[in-house]
DNA sequence: TTGGCTAATATGTCTAGACATAATGCAAGT
DNA sequence: ACTTGCATTATGTCTAGACATATTAGCCAA
C-alpha cells in the first residue's frame, strides 16, 4: 500500500499536535520529507500546501516551512440564495417584494460601495418567508450602473436570486452584528420592537464597479451555522 | 510569455461569466482545456480544482465537469485567538476569570456535546476586556477527560489561548445567533438587560471525544467580519 | 557600521506520462 | 421488465525531473 497526500498530510498533523514538532519549530524541507516517506516531491508539496491554507503551518521560500504559533481556524460558510436555505429546512419558500425605488442613495450607502455622494440608486426591499412566516428582510441598494443586461422584474424574480446568476462577482465581504428590532423592521418580522435581530451586511463588487449592498434582518431565533 | 494555472483559472472563469459556458453546460474536458491552452493536464485539473472548492463549477468522475447552477458562495472567516483580535484592533488586552468549578453539567450541554447525561465538567467563565472595557464573556464547559496534559493555571492563560495550541481538535461547528443579554451578561458585559448581544456558539471534538462547548457573548455592537 | 551585491536554498510551479477510482451506460442474462 | 456485470471515460492522484522565484546569509565596499 502506497501513501497519498492525505496520508503525509495525516502524518505531519500527527506530528504537530504530538508536540515532536512544536509551534514555532522548523520542520523538515520537502526534498526530506518526501525521501523519508518514499513519495515524490509533488505528493508532500500537496499535502503542506493543504495545511498552510487550513493555518496549521506557515511556509516562505528559501526560509522554509514552520509550525504555526497561533493555529488560526478557519470556518467556512455557504451562502446559499435564501430560497434554497428555505427548502432546505423543508419549508415553503415565497417572497413579497415590499419596496422598488430609483432615489439618491444616503451617504452611508455610497460611501461603503465607494461611490460619489447622492448615486442615483435603486431600492428594493423584499420579505422572505419561510412555510408563510418572514424569515428575512432583504433591503438592498442596487447599483443599476454595475449592471450589465436589463434586470427583470423584481416582484417574479427575487434580486437575491437574480443577482447571483447574472453578476460577475470579483470581491465582497459579509458583516454580521446583532441589532434591536427597528419599528419597521419590527412590524414586517411580526416582533416586538427591540427584539435582538441577527442581521448580515454585505457588500459586493463586481468587474464594472460596485454592485449592491444589502443588508438581511433574520427573524428572531435564526442561527448561522459554519463548520470547520 | 506561457500560461500558469492562475492564468487558466482566470479565462475559465471568464467564460463561466461571459456565459459562453452557462449554468449548467458540461464544459470541456481536462485533456481537450489543456490541448486547447497547450499546458499539460495537471495545470488544467490544478485550475479547475480550484475552482470546484470555490463552487463555481462541479466536477465527478467520468460525468464530467459543469457549471454550477446556483453557485453557492464560500466566506471563510477567520477565528482567532481573542487576546491577538482585541491587540489587532490596536486596543490593549487583559481578562478575568470570573468562574471555575467541576460540576455536573445541565442537560443542553451534554446533549450538545454527544456525552453522558450528568457528566462532570469543567465550568469556565472568562471576561475578556480590550482597553479595559468588557468586550466578550466567554462561558465554557469543558470535558476533562478529553485533555491530554494538566490543564493550567486558567486565571494565567486564558482557557480560549490554551486549548488552541494544546487540543487536536479533529472537527467543530459554529453558530451565530442574537440574542437578548440576560441580567448576569447585562451586569458583567456593561450594557442594559435585553439589550442585542452577538453570540456565538462553538462545540470541538478532539480525537479524545468532545472537547468543548463554548459560548461568547459579544459586548453590544461587535461585527463579524468575514472577506470572499 | 551600513548598504548593496551575490550565491545558496526552500518553496512554487510546470511537464509528460502513468495508473487509480468512480460513475455511467450498455449489454447480457434472468 | 429488471437486474447484474463489464467496458468506457473523465477526473484524481502520483512520479521524476526541470525551471522559476522569493528570501536569506554572507561578503565586500563605501
Amino acid at each position: 500500500m502506497t501513501l497519498g497526500w492525505e496520508d503525509i498530510r495525516a502524518e505531519v498533523l500527527r506530528r504537530i499536535r504530538a508536540r515532536d514538532w512544536p509551534p514555532g519549530a522548523l520542520i523538515p524541507g520537502e526534498e526530506a520529507l518526501s525521501a523519508e516517506f518514499g513519495v515524490a516531491r509533488a505528493t508532500v508539496n500537496r499535502a503542506l500546501r493543504e495545511l498552510a491554507e487550513a493555518g496549521v503551518i506557515e511556509r516562505k521560500k528559501r526560509a522554509g516551512t514552520r509550525v504555526a504559533e497561533l493555529p488560526v481556524r478557519r470556518a467556512r460558510l455557504e451562502i446559499p440564495v435564501i430560497r434554497l436555505d428555505v427548502l432546505s429546512r423543508g419549508l415553503t419558500y415565497d417572497f413579497d417584494l415590499l419596496a422598488d425605488r430609483l432615489t439618491a442613495a444616503p451617504v452611508p450607502v455610497t460611501a461603503r460601495l465607494g461611490l460619489p455622494e447622492a448615486t442615483r440608486m435603486r431600492y428594493l426591499e423584499t420579505l422572505h418567508l419561510a412555510g408563510g412566516r418572514p424569515y428575512v428582510l432583504e433591503s438592498r441598494w442596487l447599483n443599476p450602473a454595475a449592471l450589465s443586461g436589463p434586470p427583470p422584474d423584481f416582484a417574479t424574480v427575487s434580486a437575491n436570486e437574480w443577482l447571483v446568476t447574472h453578476i460577475s462577482l470579483v470581491s465582497g465581504d459579509i458583516a454580521f452584528t446583532a441589532e434591536p428590532a427597528s419599528a419597521r423592521e419590527a412590524d414586517v418580522l411580526g416582533a416586538a420592537p427591540g427584539t435582538a435581530l441577527l442581521v448580515a451586511e454585505r457588500t459586493t463588487h463586481g468587474t464594472a464597479g460596485p454592485v449592491t449592498l444589502v443588508r438581511l434582518a433574520h427573524a428572531p431565533g435564526h442561527r448561522v451555522q459554519m463548520v470547520f
